[in-house]
DNA sequence: GACTGTGTGTTAACCGGTTGACACAATTAT
DNA sequence: ATAATTGTGTCAACCGGTTAACACACAGTC
């Protein structure tokens, strides 16, 4: 690998005069300028941008925490903000976290190592929001951390509309199947807009909890549903793969989408439009999410003022399964 | 930020020792490896990795390239890449090059500044595969390139076992939907074998092209075949999305499935067995792909002796589809 | 002729660690 | 008593850049 002096030494210049070219400072003729560019293409010279970093004390890398990248929403997630992290400039670093909270220590504790420059992360256990203190250069994603920063849909509405569909549909006993709900995160809102716009409009209404998990799983839960409940004629599950589990076990029992049970799912990630039926859905922006993340956080690093709370809306989606 | 210095004054110690202590190198005493560890959790001292990944020249990141990483099949691999890498003491940095070859050697670069360790590469775009030598620290996934080694499904017994499924089911013109054949990758191998069987056991074919793109997309080049050819009862689909799409149109054109025609899909991502009817598919071990890509890379890191090849075994996972 | 702006070199310090060489002391083994 | 082992310190060099300070040369301006 060529070094910075080997450019210099190439281009018959000293090392400082490189450096200055390199980094566009103080006076530089258009003649050295050229010599040094050909060095560096003579050479095929890259700095050594470790080395760089140490100086700056800025590695231009940022992480992403999630539990799984492999889950469609975070994916998407993920892929926005690589988009939006690249075009200012910085590189983005992967963590799944499966929620242990070992691992997101490790992860977190690269900001004090210096090996990136600040973190979005999704979902924390107890013990990492211990850990995490407002003056980090971190954001949450529907996770509210005092003092940190957050951004997040805007879940109770989701919520809302989603229950108001089924109501307004004409479901007489809707079902939810949300998350954990002893977890305070954000997105557990719209669990609690289903309570409260059932408590209000005085439906009857039954919840099921579910871990983040698979799909498998889901119908489980799914099936505990139909068989407690076979007269549940409207169900607002927490996610759409939550959702295309459903559509499965209402197969299952023979009932017909959206005739005899409604479903609404939550995120309008691709697969939404690809079950049949095609789910109806409470869509969030997950591109604005990701790009609002790396504004925010770029913001933080470099210490200017940014808004702690950043609600974004969502919109219905209305497909075949309502 | 606590340094070492600081640490050293701290514990009563020189810099040289809290290093040994650090980097488990000479004698050092139980008594003063203490000293040094308390002196470190009260400065909540954490070694400056930028520092060391410089003298190291090591940055212990791996690089992954994949076209973008919220397509399901890219978002598992990314998954266990990033698990196999932890594991082994390295992170992880993504790419979605959304096929573009300035991206592609942007972040190939990388490894020439020193800020990644290697790169595992999905699919290049011609002008990449130019830049790439065999010295440097990459494999490829799905493509070949002299010298470089790579990992890849058999996708040519892939597209053996699914065509010979569709045949075998009693299909009479069976159709296949392929990725573009114009690129040399391995993964085009199933389309070979499309054409190879159907050509050996002389039964009527279609192919219809289409590059790695949206649901939507791939219901018109669906459509594109239902129209063109209303008699065609088997479609191998190129990949499990396609598969999806190949379903919603059937039922457009009122055809039933299995019975009317039958559909093999490819990779086995998690969707697979969330559409209605489940499809049966060609599962790719995504977990092994990871497993392997990550051992081989860091073993390429690590100047050993390593195979070119890597070929991993599919799987026929049969479902309703068929 | 003094002043200002432009262009380049030299030198040294710094970013935050790691390491080898060498010195010296205290134990322990032979 | 001597040698070997263990434990720690000092010092300097190094990884590959960046930067500030200062010196010097040359051009153009007033």
């Amino acid at each position: 690998m060529a070094t910075i002096k080997d450019v210099a030494k190439e281009a018959g210049l000293a090392v400082a005069t490189v450096s200055r070219v390199l980094n566009n400072r103080g006076y530089i003729s258009d003649s050295t300028r050229k010599k040094v560019y050909e060095a560096m293409e003579r050479l095929n010279y890259k700095p050594n941008e470790i080395s760089r970093s140490l100086f700056r004390r800025k590695s231009n890398i940022l992480g992403v925490i999630v539990p799984r990248v492999s889950h469609p929403f975070f994916s998407e997630l993920v892929n926005y903000i690589e988009f939006y992290a690249y075009q200012a400039g910085y590189k983005v670093m992967i963590c799944n976290s499966y929620a242990d909270s070992n691992k997101e220590r490790d992860y977190l504790e690269l900001i004090s190592s210096n090996q990136v420059d600040g973190f979005i992360a999704a979902i924390f256990t107890s013990d990492s929001v211990d850990y995490i203190q407002p003056s980090m250069p971190l954001i949450t994603v529907d996770t509210r951390i005092t003092g940190v920063p957050y951004i997040a849909s805007d879940h109770y509405n989701g919520g809302v509309m989603a229950t108001n569909l089924l109501i307004e549909s004409g479901c007489k006993k809707i079902a939810h199947i949300s998350g954990e709900l002893r977890m305070d995160t954000l997105a557990n809102n719209r669990s609690k807009a289903f309570i409260d716009v059932s408590v209000q409009k005085n439906i009857e209404y039954v919840i099921e909890q579910s871990k983040l998990s698979t799909f498998e799983e889901y119908k489980k839960v799914a099936i505990k549903i139909f068989e407690e409940h076979p007269d549940v004629d409207g169900i607002f599950a927490g996610s759409d793969i939550v959702a295309a589990s459903v559509i499965h076990v209402a197969g299952l029992y023979g009932k017909s989408i959206p005739k005899d049970v409604k479903i609404v799912g939550y995120d309008d990630i691709d697969m939404a439009a690809m079950t049949v039926p095609t789910v109806t859905t409470i869509r969030q922006n997950i591109e604005k999410l990701g790009e609002i993340a790396v504004k925010t956080l770029l913001d933080k690093i470099e210490g200017k003022e940014i808004t702690i709370e950043n609600v974004l809306p969502v919109s219905l989606v209305e497909r075949e399964t309502t």
